[in-house]
DNA sequence: CCCCGCGTTACACTTTGGTTCAATATCGAT
DNA sequence: ATCGATATTGAACCAAAGTGTAACGCGGGG
């Protein structure tokens, strides 16, 4: 029962490439490898968790680069750079950007494997946060403008009544709308409400 | 205004160390050095937002492993490493051990005082934060045994006649403890009594 | 035009939460 | 043995949350 995912392999040296498919694959690995950052940023995102084993010096975007490329783009991946030529500067800045590892070339087999697994049991935690974080945006996104008001307010703890007052309307009213997010998000305390919230990124009440 | 907090200078060199410190204090830092990581160690902890600025290389404890004994210790601070002969094997293992930076010597002046800066931000949140929860957790300490286990079945968003049945005991104790713990904790929602109870460390309610 | 989603309000009712006052029982420490 | 902290329970009571039904106005789309 190996680890589950996908390694996507960047590096521009054929040979090199095929090496690391093979003893990846080796180990149960689902294994995809491009030749550049460009090839592999054309390539659609899929939604398994997977990370990446990145070369640094490439013709064209670098490795730095795409790194940096993908934590903008909001769809960060764990990084494993491998490289030939790196000093600490370059090692420093990929892991201040959230590298996992920065193995120096030749890596040793174990050291490579350790780094890949430590990323994909990574991108595995990573994937069921996302999936999360997105499920709870989904949920509040089907509230109505009012209801989503009204959740905003019931998060910091205010009551019906203050709620009421500052939205310029009546308790009955807060009382339907609050009735009606609790049936759509699926949610029977404001406990889980405020988690929701939380996750879907409202504001978080103040101390 | 230059940013508040304390610059711990470790490094076996004087001649470095005394020129770290003119350079850090021409900044208007507070600094204290020391010759080695055991004479950083002997002295008391203080709780002022502080960093470390830290060499490699030194006889005795080196500097990677002062940072993991600090961890270990429960007394993180902020790491900037200085060092002339590092490694990427080196500096990698450094920042997962969670340094703020790694420089080489030598190091220029303004790479120096941007580390610095960086390591006395992320000084100051951690404090606040730690502050918070060593907070939390001292209101929790003054709650009896039973106010706790009320306290914890209470975040987990359970009603109050749940929580009688599987504590064995009647809706009206649970509510006498629940506003006790309510009073104590200096708290009026249920929202706040999660938010004290996370930051303290108790279990979170499962999804 | 009519239907539907949305926001609104009202009335009535049940359940839960939370407070207060009073009383009892155990246990450890002074 | 007396005192204080802890745990427990009861009764009565008020406030708040939550449910159900019914109704009205508004605006957009079929």
């Amino acid at each position: 029962m190996s680890l589950q995912g996908k390694v996507f392999v960047v590096d521009d040296e054929p040979d090199l490439r095929r090496a690391l498919e093979r003893l990846l694959r080796a180990e149960g690995l689902a294994v995809e490898c491009f030749g550049s950052a460009a090839d592999f940023l054309a390539r659609p995102p899929g939604d398994e968790p997977a990370c990446l084993l990145l070369d640094v010096a490439m013709p064209g975007l670098d490795g730095l680069a795409l790194q940096q490329r993908l934590n903008d783009l909001d769809r960060p991946l764990p990084v494993v750079f491998l490289t030939g030529q790196g000093d600490i500067p370059m090692s420093v800045q990929a892991m201040k950007a959230g590298a996992t590892d920065f193995l120096t070339k030749p890596a040793g087999r174990d050291a490579l494997l350790r780094a890949i697994r430590a990323a994909l049991e990574r991108a595995g935690r990573e994937r069921t946060e996302q999936a999360d974080r997105e499920d709870a945006r989904a949920r509040v996104a089907r509230l109505t403008p009012r209801e989503r008001e009204v959740l905003s307010h019931v998060v910091m703890g205010k009551l019906n009544k203050h709620i009421a007052a500052e939205l310029g309307t009546t308790e009955q009213t807060v009382k339907v709308h609050r009735g009606r997010v609790m049936d759509k998000l699926g949610v029977r305390s404001v406990l889980d409400l405020a988690r929701i919230a939380q996750l879907a990124g409202l504001p978080a009440p103040a101390p």
